[in-house]
DNA sequence: ACCAGTCAAGGAAGC
DNA sequence: GCTTCCTTGACTGGT
């Protein structure tokens, strides 16, 4: 059965005045340490009981959840030098993590991430390999906390997002750092086609870097229209598919916004996605979030059996 | 109370 | 080799 997904953030809740806190580096280094540390132990509190919450909320609502990217403001960012056992209210965000773990425990609820797209493991630049490891090692090791599965039942998805090279050199490089990464992160990690033309389409991610590496691709509706380097949806979301290694694919479904630019999202969705018979979760990457999803279920109803 | 500007990131594109 | 744009939601500071 497919399953919509939320992505981040309800708007119910929000208006419930549950809303996600974030701090500026520069804000962080403008206070004496010992105060910033306290506003930034508060906020990361904040969005871990927020994050439960929106987890309850989506098992009530049989719907899979993307966490959110801006759980931890700075505790993966180098000047800052913080980790979570630096801040004064440490105990209390074990406590969070353990609601969290007990709340999918008690719950069907299937959770994923989906890292910004600043973390780029093929780049070229040293540097932001290095700040993309460290990265994608914290989140790797928040889902452990939260006893999530070392697989892609709980995929971290991401971008290639570099076109530094030949498709070897980069597919090269991506292996190269990839091998640094921690094994249950390496275990999560998948693949989503770019929606930029000249960047990674289906067909050459298949063709190019899944036939090499294995790793399973994720199938964007709306990326593929933009770039959909010669391939017809079917053949693509079928191949996409079929690199899951018998776990559920997650996907991802968006429509254009009016206007300029058609890779800008909607706030809702209209119309009917095709399944092609096939069984994956489903992303909605709608700015009107669960009202979006809410919408777009009647749109569905009959399909979704 | 509200609104405009700011923040953080890597890469691409355009001078 | 610069600057600007892209994207996001919440913070920040000025009215």
């Amino acid at each position: 059965m497919i399953r919509f997904g939320l992505c981040c953030i309800s708007l119910k809740l929000k208006e419930q005045g549950l809303s996600h806190q974030t701090m500026t580096y520069k804000r962080f280094s403008s206070l004496p340490r010992e105060e910033a540390l306290k506003i930034l132990g508060e906020r990361i509190q904040n969005n871990l009981m927020v994050t439960n919450e929106t987890i309850k909320f989506c098992a009530e609502n049989n719907y899979v959840y993307r966490v959110s990217s801006d759980i931890f403001p700075l505790i993966t960012y180098d000047e800052a030098n913080v980790s979570l056992e630096d801040l004064p209210n440490y105990d209390e965000i074990q406590d969070e993590f353990d609601n969290i773990q007990s709340t999918i425990s008690n719950s069907t609820v299937r959770v994923t991430c989906h890292p910004s797209e600043f973390n780029v493991l093929a780049s070229s630049n040293q540097k932001a390999v290095d700040k993309t490891i460290t990265e994608l090692n914290f989140y790797s090791s928040f889902f452990d906390r939260i006893g999530l599965p070392a697989d892609y039942s709980s995929p971290m998805n991401m971008h290639i997002h570099n076109k530094n090279g030949s498709h070897y050199e980069i597919i090269d490089r991506f292996m190269t750092n990839f091998k640094r990464l921690d094994e249950n992160c390496r275990n999560r990690l998948v693949i989503e086609n770019d929606d930029k033309l000249n960047c990674w389409s289906v067909a050459e991610l298949i063709t190019f870097f899944h036939n090499k590496t294995n790793i399973p691709i994720t199938f964007d509706y709306l990326h593929h229209k933009c770039h959909p380097n010669g391939l017809d949806e079917e053949s693509a979301i079928k191949m996409c598919h079929n690199t899951w290694h018998g776990y559920k694919p997650l996907f991802h479904y968006s429509e254009s916004r009016p206007g300029n630019n058609p890779r800008a999202h909607a706030d809702y969705a209209e119309i009917p996605f095709e399944t092609y018979g096939l069984d994956f979760d489903l992303d909605m990457e709608l700015k009107a979030k669960d009202l979006a999803i809410e919408k777009y279920e009647q749109i569905c109803k009959g399909i979704l059996v």
